[in-house]
RNA sequence: GCCCGGGUGGCGGAACGGUAGACGCAGUCGAUUUAAAAUCGAUGGCCUAGACGGCGACUGUGGGUUCGACUCCCACCCCGGGCACCA
């Protein structure tokens, strides 16, 4: 160690990097100048909207949450620091059924666990300095901000784009209700330890088929646009499932069924051995006439042959019983029925092929064993009269289904419907919204808490003013994320207003579209949703400002934080600590250890040495300048401190000072380029290695003439304030705390961006 | 079965067509310390007392492209994550 330094050390403690005390400090000098908080809408300024995952209210914040707003608040503070005008705000997403367990367990009201967790959470990210506007903060479960979810669940009913058709589920008979998968272990209830079984019943489905097409035309949009990452663009691909081949009709012959059927091996037609059509495919029933095969039909519908099997060697198959002709004109083809289409195709009806595919192979193994029992022989009758078949055309199939919104379950946005003995299943007028969910429920588990009350229940027809029963179903908390993209670019003074008064806000107009989603590559099926909803509101009008119907026009998805290569658990006993590394190391250091570890893209296998490398660097970086700083003061001062006291007669470094003003340039620019593409892995280790050179600098003018000359510790003075620059998006406690040392002031929202001068924003 | 990642020292990982193992962790040695922790420095295959001396191996496996492959192509094996009532 360098003699000033140790020199410097003896006079007290004042260089030793406490990362607790300067983030206290920062962190009230945030508070006190509201950095975060949004700036004014001013249309002819540069601004953007960075949207964070919105947290499920889990009670506590976990790495992979560290990991994701790490990620987003580094690119939100680079963007302010370049004087971008920046809206950065999250909601959390409070409804669900872990809230619901979570309140089974601690016999409260949901209402009053979710409100729990969200302040705890909210501590936990503001003691690590998260740049998040808080006063837009909100809950998903505040009726303000779910009578959006009942406003969007009429606006497409009305469309047509949500309707009422039939699901299955898991029961208990012994607890009176319904269970969802991880509810149900090994085929028995969590609660009770008793069977489960499926049953069918009515469920409300968000018709997203009438948007794929759009969503799929899009795709090359967005990537264009260059925003979208690689992975989350084949995120939305694999969402959407497009498969490009050929169709063909074929038909039975003069009144005999017909059926369009696909294949993506269009070279392949004259190899086809059987056609497979979805039990959910729109014409089955007339598939399905015959009592026998009506009848399986209707036992798988309602799940008596397993769900859980997508195996080939034992996904359910049902021989109709009927033929249709070959499309290359030679044979016929048996007709089966079976949900292996869907996961593939979606609901249509395809060639099996099974030269060419190997779950076609694998069904056509079973072939003969099935048709020997359905119909005594496993050879086709190839006399069965004359068929037709058009010629094959190209043709396209989306995987994409239509989904589920509504759930059985006490702790949801209420769906607006009611039902009236005259009139049916009636919505409720928008104007009287919201439909309030009552808070003083306490679940147990058992039976359906919401169903059971009874002055929630019964209420009058909005038609007709006789009585009627409310829908007990609540939206699943999918439904909500919906728009949860939407409420924090409303002004919290506004979040009151009429429905209608807020979507004529000039701030959506200017705020949406977001310019970034960052959120974990688990988010896939609800950006493609979100992306499919904004198309529909787009043509009902609300938000016809987003002509492409795109609700973001950049997308970064992050792999998740795992441990000891595995998923972090309880049960594995592999659980990382976000509370007790920022307690032992602090806020800095952790979010810097995050982003160091991996590239956003890669599962982070959490090591302790990317945190222990991330401490060593800060720590370094802090009492190296403030020796630096130090003992500029005194060379000001023109009292020369013990170690430098042959200060050089001669100033021989002028190469090595260009050499660090290169090294600077360059560092800035590729840390820039790093930022713009959201590269913080990239942008942390250069970061790092600026750092290593500005030590260079400074070992190699000592070891040349003694100690630095003024001109020498002018240029690395430079040189540090630069680092804290470049450090403000990683580590901003500590890069604004330098900046400061270095004889800055605080007047913007963030240490400006090398280059660029903030003044506060408005 | 399908989709997405990934396989490099004791460990986490660099390099992404040009000296593999950057940077770190752990280990060892040293400095500081009454001691410990923390910190700093040195060290990191084998041979040699020691080296800017000698020797050898090496990026999951098998092929291929190339003057040259961790990197590109093909086939395979293994690990992790996901696959629609968890969010």
């Amino acid at each position: 160690m360098p003699l000033d330094i140790l020199v410097y050390m003896s006079e007290g403690a004042k260089i030793t990097y406490d990362a607790h005390a300067i983030e206290a400090r920062r962190q009230a000098a945030w508070r006190e100048r509201d950095a975060a908080r949004t700036p004014a809408v001013l249309d002819d300024q540069p601004h953007l909207y960075i949207k964070p995952s919105a947290p499920f209210t889990s009670g506590n914040v976990h790495m992979g949450h560290v990991r994701s707003y790490s990620i987003g608040d580094a690119y939100a503070r680079f963007r302010r620091a370049r004087g971008d005008r920046v809206l950065f705000a999250f909601g959390f997403d409070a409804f669900g059924l872990p809230a619901e367990l979570g309140a089974i367990a601690g016999g409260v009201p949901p209402s009053e666990w979710v409100t729990r967790c969200a302040e705890h959470m909210t501590g936990q990210l503001q003691r690590l300095g998260f740049s998040f506007d808080w006063e837009r903060a909100f809950m998903s479960s505040d009726p303000v901000m779910y009578r959006w979810s009942q406003w969007l669940f009429l606006s497409l009913l009305e469309a047509g784009l949500v309707y009422r058709g039939t699901g299955n589920v898991d029961w208990c008979d012994t607890c009176q209700t319904t269970l969802a998968t991880i509810q149900v272990e090994d085929g028995l209830c969590w609660r009770c330890h008793n069977p489960v079984r499926l049953i069918e019943r009515p469920t409300w489905y968000l018709r997203i088929s009438a948007y794929t097409q759009e969503n799929d035309q899009r795709l090359d949009e967005l990537a264009a646009g260059g925003r979208w990452d690689e992975v989350a663009l084949a995120s939305q691909r694999f969402v959407l499932g497009r498969v490009d081949g050929v169709e063909a009709d074929l038909s039975a012959g003069a009144g005999g069924p017909a059926l369009t059927v696909f294949t993506p091996h269009a070279d392949a037609l004259e190899l086809a051995r059987f056609v497979l059509i979805s039990p959910k495919h729109p014409e089955i029933d007339a598939w399905a006439s015959d009592a026998g095969v009506r009848e399986r039909l209707e036992e798988l519908r309602s799940g008596g042959l397993e769900r859980s099997s997508r195996d080939a060697r034992s996904i359910a198959l049902i021989d109709t019983g009927r033929s249709l002709p070959a499309p290359a004109g030679d044979g016929w083809l048996p007709v089966l029925i079976s949900p292996a289409v869907d996961g593939r195709f979606g609901a249509t009806a395809v060639l099996g092929i099974p030269e060419h595919d190997r779950t076609d192979e694998v069904i056509a193994e079973r072939l003969p064993e099935l048709l020997t029992a359905s119909r005594g022989t496993a050879v086709v009758d190839a006399s069965a009269g004359a068929g037709a078949v058009s010629p094959p055309r190209p043709a396209v199939r989306y995987k994409a289904d239509d989904f589920s919104i509504s759930r059985q379950r006490s702790w949801g946005t209420p769906i607006p419907i009611v039902y009236c003995e005259t009139h049916g299943a009636v919505p409720v007028p928008k104007e009287q919204l919201p439909v309030l969910l009552p808070l003083d429920i306490t679940p147990t588990g058992a039976g359906n808490p919401l169903a059971e009350l009874s002055e929630f229940v019964h209420t009058t027809c909005p038609l007709c003013g006789g009585p009627a029963e409310r829908e007990t179903d609540t939206l699943d908390c999918h439904f909500d994320a919906l728009w949860l993209w939407v409420p924090v670019a409303v002004p919290p003074e506004s979040r009151e207003e009429t429905l209608e008064e807020i979507l004529a806000l000039g701030d959506l107009r200017h705020w949406l579209p977001s310019e970034r989603v960052v959120a974990g590559s688990d988010s896939g099926n609800f950006v493609f949703d979100q992306r499919i909803v904004t198309k529909a509101l787009r043509d009902l009008g609300p938000l016809a400002f987003l002509a492409d119907g795109e609700p973001f026009a950049g997308c970064l998805f992050h792999e998740m934080v795992i441990s000891d290569g595995r998923k972090m658990s309880k049960h594995l006993g592999n659980v990382v600590d976000p509370d007790a590394l920022v307690e032992r190391y602090g806020a800095d250091t952790v979010r810097l250890a995050v982003l160091y570890a991996a590239r956003p893209q890669k599962t982070l296998n959490w090591s302790d040495s990317a945190v222990l490398r991330a401490h060593r660097f800060l720590t370094q970086v802090w009492e190296f300048s403030q020796a630096r700083i130090a003992a500029a003061e005194q060379l000001a001062a023109g009292e020369p401190g013990e170690g430098a006291d042959a200060a050089p007669l001669t100033d021989t470094s002028e190469h090595l000072r260009l050499k660090l003003s290169q090294w600077c340039e360059k560092g800035a620019e590729k840390i820039t380029e790093d930022l713009e593409g959201l590269e913080m892995h990239s942008a942390v280790r250069n970061v790092m290695r600026l750092f290593d050179r500005i030590k260079d600098f400074d070992k190699r003018v000592v070891a040349r003439q003694g100690a630095l000359s003024r001109a020498d510790s002018d240029a690395l003075l430079e040189a540090l304030a630069l680092l804290a620059q470049l450090l403000g998006p990683f580590a901003p406690h500590m890069a604004e705390e330098l900046w400061l040392a270095l004889g800055n002031d605080e007047s913007g929202p963030q240490t400006p961006w090398p280059g660029v001068s903030l003044q506060a924003v408005a």
